[in-house]
DNA sequence: GGTCTTCTTGCTGCAGTGCAACATAAAAGC
DNA sequence: GCTTTTATGTTGCACTGCAGCAAGAAGACC
């Protein structure tokens, strides 16, 4: 696992998210996928911090924008963006991140999860995937899709 | 990762049910918990099989015995249930799973689901957890519980 | 342009999840 | 017995997530 996984408090949020939609943007323009304006809002809104957000929390973000959406069209938005590869799923908190790494679609990820600030940082688990997959195949069983959610304390909550 | 943690469908469940409430009934008198009727229910419920229950099945399933509880009966035993170990909740699916390995209650779990028959085995990840600890704390992070499940098809299925 | 197909969105409704708040009953401690 | 703690029952509600159908928008093709 990498260094800068979790993104400090104090980076340019801005551009980060800015690299993000226009990521979004081309990896959509390059599969003949339509980032429709719904669909942007819905990123957008969970591009607005590191930290997850239940379906209802971003409908309640883009009530003013244009009408509150219905829940079936939060959760196709996140759908399609999930199948993109462009949003995550928390599972243990029903929530969702954008994704901020354009990694492929199969690569494991794990998930750290600040238990004070909310942050979510996001990284590649190389050996720690292969130590998965080998000792589960070792038990006799086929993985396809680890999962794994760490709770705790980020660094710069620590600090304090 | 050790060998035998998934259990075969032709496996002695009789006697696995039985040791696990065995274990349970030990467990909460060490520790001066009641262990009361619906907890007990609630428990057997999830022994029935290897596969997670969601809430609501287990209050159809105890709907027989003792008139129907309500959800927050069939939660708090639930609570009870996980406080005491005797229980794990599958945070990618809303359900959960008894316990039948009795590891003590820090003990890192890697949870593999088969996405054929829906059971659940449990392993401890020893060298996993370690190395993922590691690598988190190389991160800054100061990990907790870590949460791992994958889902996949188990040795039994594959053989089909 | 017109038509057809496909994709997307809107709408209604509903089942499952999970718990707060308060009232009551049961067990444990003295 | 009485008090305190602990467990259960009841009501109610907010959140999660999606099925099924209808209407609209975008592309493809002639």
């Amino acid at each position: 696992m990498p260094r800068a996984i979790f993104p400090a408090p104090d980076h340019d949020h801005e551009r980060c998210a800015h690299a993000a939609i226009a990521h979004a943007e081309a990896h959509c323009a390059a599969r003949a996928q339509r980032l429709t304006p719904i669909r942007r809002h819905v990123l957008e809104a969970l591009l607005a911090s590191h930290s997850p957000l239940g379906a209802y929390e971003i409908i309640e973000r883009l009530a003013d924008k244009s009408g509150r959406p219905a829940p079936i069209t939060v959760y196709r938005a996140l759908e399609f963006l999930r199948d993109n590869g462009l949003v995550h799923r928390i599972e243990s908190r029903n929530a969702f991140v954008a994704c901020v790494h354009n990694h492929s679609g199969d690569d494991l990820v794990v998930f750290l999860i600040c238990e004070r600030c909310g942050t979510v940082g996001e990284g590649p688990a190389g050996a720690v995937a292969e130590a998965l997959k080998a000792s589960s195949r070792a038990a006799g069983f086929s993985p396809k899709s680890p999962l794994i959610e760490i709770v705790g304390v980020c660094s710069h909550c620590r600090q304090r």
